[in-house]
DNA sequence: AAGACGGGGTA
DNA sequence: TACCCAGTCTT
């Protein structure tokens, strides 16, 4: 069986592709699963749920998604917005960039399209946060244009139906896909095509273990045809995790923690955490934080007392972190605004990123 | 082209 | 533990 080369596809007969088109939609209809953003068809939900799907799952974004449109029900409304507001609403959720640009979003699309999301791929792209998919996305599934919208899900049961053997990571294949993806994308239903593309690789075109025997597209599967569906896509193995030690500072003032909000770029940025310093694990230990609060802050503490060690892994890395107990010896009278002594009750006002909250209600 | 960037589900 | 995922941006 040789490799599907994706120029085939312009010799595909309208029939067929009339027939992937119908077998796609009518088992969307019937077997899609209820989403609030689903419910309506309203851009600006479109726009917010299709960032937050953005590596993350339907389940875990739902809830997000809900919170999010009550506390801004319109673009108008979001570009308002305090940035500490939107990421407080997306604290939890990962990828915290997606709230700074969903925010930078808002106020372009307000400056620029007085408010209304725009309809072509070419202005969208100009959004930030907003990539080929998600555009897409967007153009599909709101306006109901005929474009492609290739995410993971997508290129999987294209590498299966196709039979496409290249390495779905690479950037050229990805380009390939797309063009498949405009090929077949039916001009009549793009909304159904493309979200059942999607619900099908969520539902039953799995990453293991695909559901052939339900599948409404295994009549023209080339994959399943040749048995080799559980090996396809082709995917270059990822890296291992490179180990980031991290010394975290516990200061208590009462029933009070100490929050500092980190950095405006790299990770976690412009989250509220507890005091954290990078690269360090030596004979010192606790040491660097202690000296991190002294010269930032006028913060004067305690030796260090170790309290717990945890490791917290994340997609690419894999955190140790040394949590060091201080006790409070003197600070300056001066006001930084990036330090808070928040109380448990308290911390769901601010945005703390979920590795942090572990440590400190286990900690409580 | 490669690396940075979260978190939760599953085996 | 290791791998997976409804991607985008920066370098």
């Amino acid at each position: 069986m040789g490799a599907y080369k994706i120029n085939d596809w312009q010799n595909l007969k309208t029939e067929d592709i009339n027939e992937l088109q119908h077998a796609l939609i009518s088992w969307f209809e019937k077997n899609h699963r209820q989403m609030p953003w689903r419910e309506t068809i309203n851009p600006y939900y479109t726009w917010i749920s299709e960032v937050m799907l953005q590596q993350t799952r339907v389940d875990t974004v739902i809830p997000y998604f809900l919170r999010f449109i009550d506390k801004f029900p319109t673009v108008k409304q979001l570009a308002k917005a305090d940035e500490e507001e939107v990421l407080r609403l997306w604290a939890g959720l990962g990828y915290y960039s997606r709230a700074k640009n969903i925010h930078r979003g808002a106020k372009l699309i307000c400056e620029v399209y007085d408010g209304k999301i725009p309809e072509n791929q070419k202005e969208l792209l100009k959004i930030p946060g907003i990539g080929s998919y998600t555009a897409g996305a967007i153009l599909s599934i709101a306006y109901e244009k005929p474009a492609a919208a290739v995410d993971g899900n997508v290129m999987r049961v294209f590498s299966r139906l196709f039979l496409v053997y290249k390495d779905i990571s690479e950037g050229s294949t990805k380009k390939e896909m797309e063009k498949l993806g405009e090929a077949v994308v039916s001009a009549t239903n793009p909304s159904a095509f493309n979200q059942g593309l999607m619900e099908l690789g969520a539902l039953i075109c799995t990453p293991n273990s695909p559901k052939c025997s339900s599948c409404p597209l295994s009549f023209i599967c080339r994959a399943r045809r040749a048995g080799v569906q559980e090996s396809l896509p082709v995917k270059k193995k990822k890296e291992a995790v490179k180990s980031v030690n991290m010394e975290l500072g516990l200061l208590q003032k009462g029933d009070k923690v100490l929050l500092t909000k980190r950095p405006p770029e790299g990770l976690l940025a412009n989250l509220w955490a507890l005091p954290a310093v990078e690269g360090t694990a030596d004979g010192n230990a606790g040491r660097s934080i202690v000296l991190e609060l002294q010269e930032s802050y006028g913060i004067e503490t305690s030796d260090p007392e170790p309290v717990v060690e945890k490791s917290h892994v994340f997609t690419h890395m894999k955190w140790n972190m040394q949590l060091f107990r201080l006790k409070l010896l003197s600070m300056s009278d001066i006001d930084y605004p990036e330090i808070q002594w928040v109380s448990l009750k308290e911390m769901d006002q601010y945005a703390i990123p979920t590795a942090f909250l572990k440590v400190i209600k286990e900690i409580k």
